[in-house]
RNA sequence: GCGGAUGUGGUGAAAUUGGUAGACACGCUAGACUUAGGAUCUAGUGCCGAGAGGUGUGCGGGUUCGAGUCCCUCCAUCCGCACCA
């Protein structure tokens, strides 16, 4: 009976599905796994095969543990709010939640195809209301929340509020933007606008003006990761920084854990490190640096500029100090004399973008205010100048500069000739910065003598015993904004009482996004919200009504912004576990027992997005209570790309000129010779049929253009010529094949066929090609160029999952997907290996024996020494290799296993049987099938257990010994492998294969490597 | 510039703790069978060499009886960060 996987796979995908084989509950005595794949947004172009790897990936890791035993968690959904849909909407007035939807089917469709076991059960969609409402939740949370440094975690803001109304804010340690200093009585008398005020200064989110990415064509604030090289991620608009009053994320409370938790995760050092460095923790101190204004008698005591440095221990060596040219002390200490420079200084600075800021290192510039410091150790006055190369966002927006420690300040300090001191012991400054931390320090007073780490603990102490500033740690991170001016998001709990934003109780969620005419901002600026009719907030009847209801009594306006597209992929993993409670994200019996994500499997791109705001999200979630765990992902795959591998054709045009008239003659007349030729070429060209030439020629040319010569045409190049001669009318034209202009073009995939074109196929493809000539090789096929690119649409180069599964089937996908190398490791797509994959699954079926009715003729006796070999082999690498997560080796494995099992006749039930178990979370359709046909019809082979290796089916009574001369393999040997190394050794040496290559000499040394090598050294 | 990853046949790759480099496939070559299918089977296939043999894991060096694997230097490709004080 033949292996007919398409009615195979249709008749498993509908049986899982009618008997639920892949659904779950939390109700069990087992132990848990959680198996994850990044959300997908689903994307109107659908799945290319590039996508399901890391779906098979972690389908076969899910599908292995469950055959161990544990229970296993392995969801998916989609994160289904987002600009594309945004876009389109705006583009043809289809709303977003239609598209979306539609999306989702075709995803959908295409993921069912390769038998995922999925508990569809449990999707989500971050865009349904069901699922927002506890966005919205979540987000109030947060707003109700403070960071309280002490306890180190996010506390409740009625804690705070308690301890305002106790003692005012001077003794609490918390992470706030708030610089006064209140008492309990001060508290007591705020307004309630004045309360809130100092409140947003505590909680977790915040509204606050902020400079934004603002992004015109979109309409929209893009976040960092958002631009890439000054243009949206998303469409590649153009993006500018505008000052805006926006939702924030208090994130920066959480940098330090955020830092210390990747400890604890089983992530790649490559994403750890991106996070490391995008947290940006640097250790210094912050001093301050009392100013001098040149005016007697005025008291300066007061004012000071705050610097941070890194290297406090370098402090004698400041000879200035550098402002940001934004800094806001930067107006008040100018000078009259350098006024109208400095103006001018901060007028081009401020024309520059972030990017020109950024390329442009070598320009050095700067401007000296007049105003000078006084060096707080040495009371020597210090010019203070302002400088692009200082960031206004970064430290306190000013610098101490030591121009003999930081190269920085060295090429600032020999531009614009300010002295430099040395204060480093027997180091050479005067060609660059002496930047390493490994010198002595001199001539700094307290300091002389001391290596820097010694150093910088006594400046800082001595720093802070001279009030003049203290140890501090700076974070790179910034609090994250959090609103979007977009319509297809989640709306914002949030109505607007007398300009305070006021939460929505939980009961009254979700607030549902409104219907809008227009998905654009509105003319006066407005997000696409603003369109909305019915967005007021009743507080009355607490509901949504319409907007002219809006008396700022009891009906108030909603919030226009949206939140962003992290706000539901940030805790999605939590809802899967109770997908469909009412009453709360999840129920607490269902994260308790679940827990985090045991292996997440995804690209590396979101190292500083999703992965960083879900790990934010989900230790504040901890600190309140509501989860048992700190870090949302425990290990973390993240699986490389698949690339393209385009097909090309190579089309060549003939060149025309008149016979009387030489092409490359340098005639006089040249000028009218040549405007004569390209009239005739382009008139003779449009009659010509479009000219191919085949690769292997082309390569000959390119590889080595002066030694090619007319000898390496073949005979359709000249069958050509002569056909294009015979189109030509005029008696007078002659003609030339040139292919040194040869022009690639990118051919669908779909027409080749191991690197051969479909002539006939590529002539129907486009009516433009359908009297194409070719260039052939000698046996008559045209043999494209190729090369490895991004999957795209216009490269003709995608390849669907759907149809490989229409030709192959989904099991030999999911094999040849494995099979292709390492997960984590970007690889070109070639179908080519395909149909090895594809015949192994073949050649598994075939030894199931099975005659016309599909019966398997089996041998139900005790297995060969032979078959259990081959078969225990396989259980240890298999499960070795699952471990380390080595999937290609596995099915390399199984190839080994069935080629063995096939040589060795075997038809043994036991063997067979165990073999199916392993290949099922590889090759689930056929396994269910076979493991059906042998008899196991009342059970899948999903509830089956992983077969457990015994090692005594693999002790070897012999061993074929290399044996090495100097370490070079010369032959081997059988040897009895109980023989011991001595043993072994005499008989190596008598032996007449090695006195061949000993020639009669005694060896220095033997070595032998019990079970291993022998290796004799001459 | 800093940090990370990767480099092995014509191709995808394997070699888990230093122990037979190239498993398993693709492709290619030759052959068998055939009602000619993109089927199946057999043999061969890193490179150089007729052969014996030599040589070989990006380059160069080192440690070791033995190095793809460990150490040092350099090169290339990809990714991330980048005036970070």
């Amino acid at each position: 009976m033949e292996y007919n996987f398409n009615s195979i796979e249709q008749k498993w995908r509908k049986r899982w599905a009618d008997n639920n084989t892949y659904k779950v509950s939390t109700d069990s005595n087992k132990e848990k796994f959680y198996v994850l794949d990044m959300f997908p947004y689903p994307s109107g172009a659908g799945l290319h095969v590039g996508h399901p790897l890391g779906y098979i990936a972690s389908d076969v890791y899910a599908r292995y543990k469950r055959l161990q035993g544990f229970n296993v968690l392995h969801p998916m959904g989609y994160d289904s709010f987002g600009l594309p849909a945004e876009q389109y909407a705006i583009q043809t007035g289809q709303h977003p939640e239609l598209t979306t939807k539609e999306n989702i089917a075709r995803y959908r469709d295409q993921l069912d195809k390769i038998g995922f076991s999925y508990d569809w059960s449990r999707e989500v969609r971050t865009s349904s209301p069901e699922y927002y409402k506890w966005t919205q939740w979540i987000f109030i949370e947060l707003f109700n929340s403070w960071y309280d440094k002490s306890a180190d975690k996010a506390r409740s803001i009625t804690d705070l509020i308690a301890l305002f109304e106790k003692e005012g804010n001077a003794s609490i340690q918390a992470v706030t933007d708030q610089e006064t200093v209140f008492t309990a009585a001060e508290w007591n008398v705020f307004s309630k606008e004045e309360k809130e005020a100092v409140l947003q200064n505590y909680r977790l989110t915040y509204l606050a003006d902020s400079w934004v990415n603002w992004c015109p064509a979109l309409g929209t604030v893009l976040a960092n990761d958002e631009v890439v090289n000054g243009v949206s991620e998303r469409g590649g608009h153009p993006v500018e920084q505008k000052l805006m009053r926006q939702w924030s994320m208090r994130i920066k409370a959480y940098a330090e854990r955020l830092l210390t938790g990747l400890d604890s995760l089983d992530w790649t050092d490559s994403i750890k490190d991106i996070q490391t460095n995008w947290i940006g923790k640097s250790k210094g101190a912050s001093v301050f640096f009392p100013l001098w204004r040149g005016i007697e008698g005025e008291d300066t005591s007061k004012t000071h500029i705050e610097v941070f440095t890194t290297r406090p221990d370098t402090i004698f060596g400041v000879t200035f100090l550098v402002l940001a040219p934004e800094h806001p002390l930067v107006d008040v200490i100018t000078t009259t004399e350098y006024a109208d420079k400095v103006a001018e200084y901060k007028r081009v600075a401020s024309l520059k973008s972030e990017r020109d800021r950024q390329s442009d290192v070598k320009n050095i510039t700067g401007q000296i205010t007049g105003a000078k410091a006084i060096h707080p150790f040495t009371g020597a006055e210090v010019d203070i100048w302002i400088a692009d190369y200082v960031l206004a966002s970064y430290g306190t927006g000013a610098v101490m500069a030591v121009p003999c420690g930081d190269q920085r300040d060295w090429d600032f300090a020999t531009h614009f000739n300010i002295p430099i001191k040395n204060i480093f012991q027997d180091k050479d400054i005067s060609k660059a910065a002496y930047t390493e931390k490994d010198a002595l320090i001199a001539a700094s007073d307290f300091l002389t003598g001391l290596e820097a780490k010694v150093a910088i603990e006594k400046a800082i102490e001595a720093i802070e015993n001279k009030g003049i500033g203290k140890g501090k740690t700076n974070y790179r991170l910034r609090d994250a904004v959090f609103s979007r001016q977009r319509y297809w998001g989640e709306p914002f709990p949030i109505y607007y009482k007398n300009g305070l934003p006021q939460t929505i109780a939980v009961e009254h969620l979700p607030i549902v996004l409104p219907e809008v005419e227009k998905y654009l901002p509105t003319e006066d600026g407005q997000p696409p919200l603003g369109n909305a009719t019915v967005w007021a907030w009743d507080t009355a009847n607490n509901k949504v009504v319409e907007n002219s209801k809006i008396d700022h009594q009891t009906v108030f306006p909603l919030e226009l912004n949206t939140m962003p597209g992290w706000a539901g992929s940030s805790w999605y993993f939590l809802r899967y576990t109770d997908p469909l409670n009412t009453n709360a994200f999840a129920a607490k019996d269902a994260v308790d027992y679940w827990k985090n994500v045991d292996l997440y499997m995804g690209g590396a791109e979101h190292a500083t997005g999703h992965l960083l705001y879900a790990r934010f999200w989900t230790k504040f979630l901890y600190d309140r209570g509501y989860i048992p765990f700190e870090e949302p992902f425990q290990k973390m795959i993240n699986q490389g790309m698949i690339l393209g591998r385009s097909s090309f054709v190579y089309r060549i045009k003939p060149l025309f000129y008149y016979t009387n008239e030489d092409p490359y003659s340098l005639d006089k007349k040249i000028d009218i010779d040549i405007k004569k030729n390209v009239d005739l070429n382009m008139e003779l060209t449009r009659q010509m049929p479009p000219i191919f030439i085949t690769y292997s020629i082309l390569k000959k040319y390119l590889n080595d253009p002066y030694s090619f010569s007319d000898n390496n045409f073949n005979i359709e190049h000249k069958r050509i010529l002569k056909l294009i001669k015979e189109n030509v009318q005029n008696q007078n034209v002659s003609v030339e094949l040139s292919i040194n202009d040869a022009t690639p073009i990118h051919v669908d995939i779909s027409l080749v066929d191991n690197d051969k074109l479909d002539l006939e196929g590529f002539k129907k493809w486009r009516s433009e090609y359908a009297n194409a000539e070719f260039i052939l090789e000698n046996d008559g096929t045209y043999i494209c160029g190729h090369e490895v690119e991004k999957m795209s649409k216009s490269k003709y180069n995608v390849q669907t999952p759907d149809e490989l599964v229409e030709k192959y089937g989904a099991d030999t996908l999911r094999c040849y997907e494995m099979f292709l190398g390492p997960v984590e490791q970007a690889k070109p797509w070639d179908t080519k290996g395909i149909n090895g994959v594809s015949n192994f699954l073949r050649k598994l079926w075939r030894l199931f024996n099975l005659d016309e009715n599909g019966s398997p003729r089996l041998d139900e006796g005790e297995p060969s020494k032979d078959n259990l070999k081959s078969l225990h082999k396989t259980i240890k690498k298999v499960s070795d290799d699952l471990e380390r997560f080595s999937f290609n080796t596995c099915v390399s494995n199984f190839m080994i296993c069935v080629n063995e099992l096939s040589e060795q006749k075997c038809t043994n039930k036991q063997i067979l049987e165990q073999l199916l178990v392993l290949v099922s979370p590889y090759a689930p359709h056929i396994a269910e099938e076979l493991w059906e046909k042998m008899g196991n019809g009342a059970t899948s082979v999903t509830q089956a257990s992983f077969p457990t290796f015994n090692e005594a089916y693999l002790v070897e009574d012999n061993i074929e010994y290399p044996v090495s001369f100097n370490g070079k393999m010369r032959f081997k040997m059988p040897l009895a492998a109980a023989l011991s190394p001595k043993e072994v050794e005499e008989i190596v040496l008598n032996s007449p294969e090695a006195a061949k290559y000993l020639e009669g000499k005694t060896p220095k040394k033997v070595i032998v490597v019990p079970g291993k090598i022998v290796n004799i050294v001459m």
